[in-house]
RNA sequence: GCGCAGGUGGCGGAGUGGUCAAUCGCAACAGACUGUAAAUCUGUCGCCCAUUGGGCUACGAAGGUUCGAAUCCUUCCCUGCGCACCA
């Protein structure tokens, strides 16, 4: 569009911290890659995201903090929402085949992708990240363009896909749409005739795919960045169709208690893939911690720093205060919910109006088990207990609720 | 279209006339232990009433057989597999 390049930073830390930090691997080569960083070339990198849900969650933060480096250094970055794609449905990890989304999902899902990436990416400055869409090329595609873009793939180079492999093992469908998935993908790169993508572990085959299409089709190398992916301690994703994500835009306290119930061993990972804390800082917390350091402290802090980069400082230090007060001290949360009711009614019925209780045996099961109580004070051990004057209940760990007597 | 195998609780998956609200595993919830964890151990895990106990609703849907059905029969719907659709 103009006619002089904006000027690239060769900054040997940064350029060693992309290179290095949360990355697990890099095609052609790490080293190919660096010598194309210190070139002072401007390149054009690219993360595609299918909009397949409402939110964002930490491990696309991962991919996304990765973007924003090459942002950083001064090189263009697009980020790319998979709207055409993810109405296929992305068949990476998935033991069954996935539901096609409507449009009007993922329109809606895009929008708010926009919005939450806009915490890691840079959409308005100088140099502003760019958003596209996929289904810009992907749907205008005639039959004839398709079947020429099919010829380059193999069905050899396809199928030889763990997932697939396991998909046909399991004696699981494995639907023809779903092989057309890598090679739209791989058009992308193509379509947008960038220099590198960048993506998570799991996607190393589609990203691989874009860089063999970009090879024949543009006689480009295409360079490609996985980062590593955060699992927790049984070598499962944390996303959101597993359940135990942490959503970019959850509420502070959630985020806080969610990351602290992570196990230990992901407090390292946690560092280096979600916050900013500098490598040297982490390596030396990493030692403080084999020689015995508290790791609730160290996970505390990563709680802290994570919650502070999405909801700021000062709201990351409330929600610490709270999680200190709910949890060590068992004392009432701040943002408790709050119900009235009448004098003498049953504390059954409160907590079911509450929606704290789903039923009534449901109650009387916890009361059994003992995981009912006042708070700060004795346990609660009558399913028929009265409500005399306002009280604070807790329920198990987590829940509690203000009782009000009207 | 024909043949075969299936459809069971959030999921996976037993059960094939009564002892089935339904073995077991996962997930979930609670308790113990801790560091707020994780791991582990224990308990719970359809709804409603009750003190033991009882009632209701549930095993794809609707009917039927039976004293009694998740289990047998009929029809229908759905899923998978195979054969065919050029005879």
């Amino acid at each position: 569009m103009f006619g002089f390049k904006k000027p690239v930073s060769r900054d040997k830390e940064k350029v060693r911290e992309l290179l290095e930090r949360g990355v697990s691997s890099v095609y052609p080569s790490k080293e190919l890659l660096e010598q194309r960083l210190q070139s002072g070339e401007r390149l054009t990198v690219y993360l595609g995201i299918d909009p397949t849900g409402s939110t964002l969650h930490l491990g696309h933060a991962i991919t996304l903090r990765k973007l924003s480096q090459f942002q950083a250094l001064g090189h263009e970055v697009i980020l790319l929402i998979g709207d055409f794609t993810a109405t296929i449905g992305d068949p990476t990890d998935k033991t069954a085949a996935r539901v096609s989304l409507s449009t009007k999902e993922v329109i809606q899902n895009a929008r708010l992708y926009k919005q939450q990436a806009a915490h890691l990416l840079d959409f308005h400055g100088a140099n502003k990240a760019v958003l596209k869409y996929n289904s810009k090329w992907l749907a205008k595609m005639s039959m004839s363009d398709l079947s020429k873009l099919f010829s380059m793939i193999t069905y050899a180079q396809t199928i030889k896909r763990d997932m697939f492999q396991k998909r046909i093992a399991d004696d699981k469908d494995l639907f023809l749409h779903e092989f057309m998935y890598p090679v739209l993908q791989g058009y992308d790169s193509v379509a947008m005739d960038v220099d590198g993508e960048v993506g998570g572990n799991d996607q190393v085959f589609n990203m691989l795919v874009g860089r063999d299409l970009m090879k024949k089709i543009k006689n480009k190398e295409k360079f490609v960045l996985a980062t590593k992916l955060l699992t927790d301690s049984s070598g499962k994703k944390m996303g959101k169709t597993e359940g135990n994500m942490v959503a970019l835009n959850e509420d502070a306290d959630q985020m806080l208690g969610k990351i602290m119930s992570w196990d230990d061993a992901l407090i390292i990972l946690g560092f280096e893939l979600c916050t900013g804390v500098a490598l040297g800082e982490i390596a030396d917390l990493k030692r403080k911690l084999e020689q015995g350091m508290n790791p609730r402290d160290a996970k505390l802090r990563l709680a802290k720093e994570i919650v502070a980069l999405y909801h700021g400082a000062s709201v990351a230090n409330t929600a610490e205060e709270n999680f200190e007060k709910t949890f060590r001290k068992g004392e009432m949360p701040i943002d408790a919910p709050r119900a009235s009711v009448a004098k003498d009614s049953l504390l059954v019925d409160a907590l079911l109006t509450a929606g704290l209780v789903p039923s009534k045996s449901e109650f009387k099961r916890l009361v059994a088990s003992g995981a009912l109580s006042l708070v700060g004070g004795e346990a609660i051990t009558d399913e028929r207990f009265v409500i005399q004057h306002s009280i604070n209940v807790r329920v198990g760990k987590h829940r509690f609720i203000a009782i009000l007597v009207q």
